[in-house]
DNA sequence: TTTTGAATCTAATCTAGATTCATTAATCGG
DNA sequence: CCGATTAATGAATCTAGATTAGATTCAAAA
């Protein structure tokens, strides 16, 4: 589609998607900034350097905007993770798998993406229907993790006083909390990460 | 003031507190359930059997009814936590103190007060007014932490690889995510905080 | 150079909610 | 039972922000 003509009419179609993107990065820093409820869409249309209503040139309402970030946000964040999962050695253990995970949803949330940034800062005030909307991405992500502590436990390598349903929701709770505190200024995120795969290893690890 | 009188104007006094009481606790309720940006001072008046214009008769102003709930949490969240730690006797081994205030913590806020859930889900989420006027309070119930992992690496009871300020960080980052997660109807409020005592004392603990 | 359509703007509208206010209902001390 | 004070209400008002309408700009095509 955008490759169609030779190479006119190729400039400007890049250009609007452009600031399309632009919009929705806007959006995304805003959100993961200042939180839903102080997002205007007066702040995203200046970051992104245009007024109001041009927005609604590329996007049918602000409701929808926020919902496409945070789609675009879920799925970053499990892109993400996933990648870095199988890009792992196939025996590589069960634990480090885990730990692996912990380095690249820090890694996502705190350094890559606002968007994702944005999804674990805000997916517990948004409105039902955008909830509803996200709700098969973000369970995706959730099975995603449960399949690790799954498999972890199977082969051992987690305690038997962990409920695994607690321990995964509690893990996740940790890492989605960090944004709220965590500055680049203060302490390395490398640190940060380090302490967390600590914590998870020897939480639920055997021995 | 409210004791002046012998015993009239005494029942009036506790009526009109009593109504206030019941503002009060409806908004923590709304905000804790629904979260900041979706609360209504509508709403909030429904739940206390009012009209909203009724809030005003004892708030300014719908920003200072929340302000209040919010300090209101935030100390019953860390007077309850520190009852629990006083209650224990003087020689408790530094990281037993631990599990007891994530037992005082969770219970506090997913079964006891919807004063402490509503700060847990909505701290991250208020003007920056309010933010400030919480400052002081939240940072004493941080301080109460701080020194409670300070006080068990003192005695060796924690890991040297662990970073205090980050582990307390993601301790409380688990906790305060729970209310998003967590529901009476699927599973046990003591399962979730076995785990999670758990999860925290092999997570930090030595050997 | 005219025409066209995409991209953006300014100015106006619309609406959900918070807040105000004048008034009514309830309560109480005497 | 009577004013006076306290509680609460319904009917405005006020406002921040989202949204719409209608120009306007400008680059590319004809």
């Amino acid at each position: 589609m955008e490759t169609t003509s030779r190479n006119s009419a190729e400039a400007p179609a890049l250009k609007a998607a452009a600031t399309r993107d632009r919009i929705l990065a806007a959006a995304a820093r805003t959100l993961s900034l200042k939180g839903y409820s102080a997002t205007r869409l007066a702040d995203i249309a200046e970051q992104a350097g245009l007024r109001p209503p041009a927005v609604y040139y590329y996007f049918p309402s602000r409701e929808e905007l926020i919902a496409e970030v945070m789609t675009v946000g879920q799925l970053r964040l499990r892109e993400h993770v996933e990648s870095a999962l199988t890009a792992l050695p196939d025996d590589t253990p069960p634990m480090d798998r885990i730990c692996a995970a912990v380095e690249a949803h820090l890694r996502v949330e705190l350094d890559l993406s606002d968007f994702a940034t944005a999804v674990s800062r805000n997916s517990g005030q948004l409105p039902e229907d955008i909830r509803d909307r996200l709700r098969a991405d973000s369970s995706a992500y959730f099975d995603l993790w449960r399949d690790l502590l799954v498999k972890a436990r199977a082969a051992g390598a987690v305690r038997d006083d962990i409920d695994l349903r607690a321990a995964r929701m509690l893990v996740m709770g940790a890492l989605n909390w960090t944004p709220e505190w965590w500055n680049p200024r203060q302490g390395s995120l490398t640190g940060v990460i380090r302490t967390a795969q600590s914590l998870v290893r020897h939480g639920l690890g055997a021995l």
